[in-house]
DNA sequence: CGCCAGTCCTGACAGC
DNA sequence: TGCTGTCAGGACTGGC
């Protein structure tokens, strides 16, 4: 599952190969896919052709075509998305829902099986296109930031780490890493993170991202990168997937528990409920 | 606004 | 072997 660790993998490459390559020809768009923005498959089909990129970005787990006429195509990849550049002399495999032609007798190729993924183009695509909240490695994502914006709220911090309107990148692995990282049991409330485990949490988050881009990745089922590589960070998760397997830290078996109806993963041992009164 | 339940979708796997 | 049921979950929608 492309989380920011994964979709920055494929940012990566893509910037090493896309820019100022023009769009060819855009040979499928399934019109299922196209989920954000205001301009339906058809027209985005017609629109692409000729259009020169500029550069790849990425925005939590968005990642971002950004055109040389201030235009964008942003592309979730969702729970099985995979985006991958091929020869266009190999045939697209099953659930291919998106393919654009590039010079050199290649395509950018979006499969699919799950349709969880997401395309949309702008005409105008900004800062604020997108409404999520802060990059974890902005420099304004900050221990007192987050414990400011987690202070009102009774939901788990699980729940709000996955929030991508508070911080934007996280999905179910790395919140589950991050909170392992941190010391933090997933269920707490988010007004009960004090000052000191919301910035323990921050850099928690930061390191567990960090130590997985370099990894490429976490592959567990469907991810693979733009080459079609799976990623190696799967060797280094600590509780992720790992129920009833000793903690690295203190031994004790790894508990699974449904929060939201997402798994969650922590240590009892390391991961108390109830915070300290650290201030 | 916060919070929650429901929705989308199909491959992988367990159990018979 | 082949069927059936269950599970995985990111982000949006609608209800309260």
């Amino acid at each position: 599952m492309p989380e920011l660790p994964e979709v920055e993998t494929i940012r990566t490459y893509l910037a090493g190969v896309l820019p100022n390559h023009a769009v060819v020809r855009v040979p499928h768009l399934d019109g299922r896919m196209v989920k954000m923005g205001t301009m339906a498959a058809e027209l985005i089909r017609g629109r692409l052709p000729g259009l020169v990129v500029q550069s790849i970005g990425r925005r939590g787990k968005y990642l971002i075509i950004q055109f040389h006429d201030g235009s964008a195509l942003v592309i979730h990849l969702g729970m099985s998305g995979r985006l991958v550049v091929e020869p266009t002399t190999t045939s697209w495999r099953t659930h291919t829902h998106m393919v654009l032609g590039l010079p050199g007798e290649a395509e950018l190729r979006l499969v699919d099986p799950r349709r969880f993924g997401r395309i949309g183009y702008f005409l105008e695509f900004g800062e604020h296109t997108l409404k999520l909240g802060l990059e974890p490695f902005d420099r304004k994502f900050t221990g007192d930031y987050l414990r400011d914006r987690l202070s009102a709220r009774r939901s788990s911090i699980k729940t709000l780490l996955l929030d991508q309107s508070l911080v934007a990148g996280l999905g179910n692995i790395y919140a589950d890493e991050a909170l392992f990282g941190a010391r933090i049991h997933p269920l707490t409330e988010g007004a009960a993170i004090s000052r000191q485990a919301s910035r323990r949490l921050v850099g928690s988050i930061r390191r567990v991202l960090r130590v997985s881009i370099a990894h490429r990745g976490t592959s567990f089922s469907d991810y693979v990168d733009a080459l079609g590589q799976p990623g190696e960070n799967q060797a280094y998760l600590a509780v992720y997937g790992r129920t009833g397997d000793p903690c690295v830290r203190c031994g004790a078996p790894i508990q699974s528990m449904v929060i939201q109806s997402r798994t969650s993963h922590f240590c009892q041992q390391c991961q108390p409920m109830l915070e300290d009164l650290e201030g």
